[in-house]
DNA sequence: CCTTGACCTCTGGTTAACTCGAGGTTTTAC
DNA sequence: GTAAAACCTCGAGTTAACCAGAGGTCAAGG
């Protein structure tokens, strides 16, 4: 089904969702959000060009990481122009998402600390457990990032 | 403001509310998802026992571990009967998201370590990259917990 | 008694990340 | 040449966890 003249070809969606696993209606989606883009042929179909299952391979990366869309297309759009991630752009965006990642797990685990020193205690206090009130475990709400985890396998 | 005699009256919506710091609207919204029972008086309004503070208490600490409304709500009901969790009972519900929350944890460890053995390859390979196809990170989504993390000041 | 504030129900809106369907066009393959 | 498969747009539906507001009732104080 591959010659050696489709090497070149510009993809279509169907052949860019089968190749990133991503559903037509998602890249659809993606595009309507401005994480990528397509040209269009004379019958108004979208033409992309394979650079885009990068783009979309990262974006999928970044989701398993809990970045939501929004985020994900800012940083995209921050590559100087709207070509495909690099490796370096990748290596810039990695290890800005692994702090965040590190930040979120360190939460998780003071939370899970404060938990397992309250186990049977029972009192949920609203003044006294350290369950409660303080706001410093999560949700400090400023400029930042809060983002969901969910799973990978939406349906 | 607080006589003797008001110890053991029943609470208003609004002062339920305010003790327990979440909004009237949002005890109307767990009413209706059966977290929470009320009886009404005469002129149909709610009023609550005493205990529905705990109650309403750990519904906001199993939030903050990020347990959705509706399981939170599953473990209410397994409670006997609808009485107000006790410390025994709290200590079984929380030991079990205690180790939900130790799984959440070393997904994102793994997912952490993946990421940092990838950055600067930027390969991305559908085939190849750890980071990719393997869906034993997240979202295994067979019958058990999977949930939603966000931040603790909804607003 | 009358005003004010708290309460009631119900409808609709919000965000995220999509999916589904309707109704219609284009491409492709035979 | 024609039929099937793929594509198009647009609108609505989904889940979670609520909030806002309309329109009306109830309770407490002076």
């Amino acid at each position: 089904m591959i010659s050696a003249e489709n090497v070149h070809k510009q993809l279509t969606v169907g052949e860019v969702a089968a190749r990133s696993g991503v559903a037509v209606t998602a890249l659809h989606f993606y595009e309507a959000k401005g994480l990528i883009k397509s040209q269009r042929n004379a019958g108004n179909q979208r033409r992309y060009p394979r650079e885009v299952l990068r783009r979309v391979a990262l974006i999928k990366v970044a989701q398993r990481l809990g970045i939501p869309l929004a985020e994900i297309g800012e940083a995209l759009k921050q590559l100087p122009d709207n070509r495909a991630p690099t490796a370096a752009d990748w290596k810039v965006l990695s290890e800005k998402w692994s702090r965040e990642l590190d930040e979120r797990i360190s939460q998780l685990m003071l939370l899970r600390d404060r938990l397992n020193g309250c186990i049977g205690c029972g009192c949920l206090s609203m003044e006294a457990c350290p369950l409660r009130n303080q706001g410093d475990v999560l949700g400090e709400k400023g400029p930042g990032a809060h983002f969901l985890e969910a799973g990978a396998d939406p349906k």
